[in-house]
DNA sequence: TAAGTAACATACACTTGTGTATGGCGGCGT
DNA sequence: ACGCCGCCATACACAAGTGTATGTTACTTA
């Protein structure tokens, strides 16, 4: 503790950026109930006057999270559409394959699960999660589209995709034998 | 406000069980951390005195819920495996329809997911989920495999049924048409 | 009917978190 | 050199929740 008021880190400011990010880690380990200002400040090395600084209270940074997510996933889906380079169920095996790559899957993954519940009180975290949900199907559908199906089967084949993706970040098998391969030759053969 | 020190209800005595029930439903509300001993109480309508005659603190609480739902799923399974009546494909067809069902289910879900998330953090909730997972998926592929499916592909059917089964509680469709249907010809066609 | 106990209520000390008000350091422009 | 302003610390008042200790009532059992 410095004795004076100074700031500990002159080096690096932080700025509103930096708190939504830890606290969409700490949404990912305790929900959206353990996103607390003085927890977050003790995290980021800072007190609660900093965070008062960037935010009026912690309902801004609750918005400020949604849409910072809602940013993201559009982002993920948006670039990889521009990018065509992969074939559809290229495209759609690699996505299957995402969960169980990396340790930010896992973070993902429990972004997810705790939005979804948030989502179960909060009108604006229910909104956003429709919106993603809507642009996630669309863009599956979108590629099963591309792949010869017929809108309607595409639209049912991308929910099935989608629920297998979900699954594999919320379900607990404790085989540790990666399940996406089967998933995948399932999901992209003939109906 | 009662001035004397006497109960508010003396024709029912509140159990534990009436306890744990609460709980759940806060757990379905506000996630774990929403389970909270004063709010329980305003609910119940009695005060923390009542509490912690019953349980010896919020842990003790959060097994008791826990094992309660642990049992309330085996259950479910073990009562279905006992009445074969309907045949398999049958029985499929009717818990893959479960969740657009009744408001029960709904809660059911909600609390499916709360309890997914908190299973992140405690060890405990965590040995739960793998737990009835574990059985749900068993039970999955036993039915498959009495379909005829061979025991590996009765696996990846059972897991892919799952998964369907839980996204129609976790993904928001906003079109309210019944996707159930569409899911079990997917599910229960031909692999 | 008196004692005993189950099932609470009440009061207290403590901890943690929120929001606000204000003070202070440092860099930047002039 | 000086004042301004971005960024943060500190202090304060308040609210909500946790355990614990102890008082209080209704119902039982002898």
């Amino acid at each position: 503790m410095s004795i004076t008021g100074a700031r500990r880190n002159p080096e690096s400011p932080l700025d509103a950026a930096a708190w939504v990010e830890a606290a969409l880690d700490m949404l990912a380990e305790g929900g959206i109930d353990a996103v607390r200002v003085d927890p977050l400040a003790k995290r980021l090395g800072v007190t609660r006057g900093s965070f008062y600084w960037h935010f009026t209270d912690r309902a801004a940074l609750h918005t400020a999270m949604l849409k910072e997510w809602r940013k993201r996933q559009s982002y993920r889906i948006g670039s990889r559409i521009e990018s065509q380079t992969p074939a559809p169920d290229e495209r759609l095996k690699q996505t299957l394959a995402l969960p169980n790559s990396s340790l930010r899957a896992k973070r993902a993954g429990a972004i997810e699960l705790a939005i979804r519940l948030w989502a179960r009180r909060d009108a604006e975290a229910a909104k956003a999660v429709r919106h993603i949900d809507r642009v996630r199907l669309n863009y599956y559908a979108r590629l099963y589209g591309e792949m010869g199906l017929a809108p309607a089967d595409a639209r049912k084949r991308a929910f099935m995709f989608y629920a297998a993706l979900m699954a594999q970040a919320f379900i607990v098998t404790d085989d540790a034998t990666d399940v996406s391969a089967d998933l995948a030759k399932m999901l992209l053969g003939e109906p």
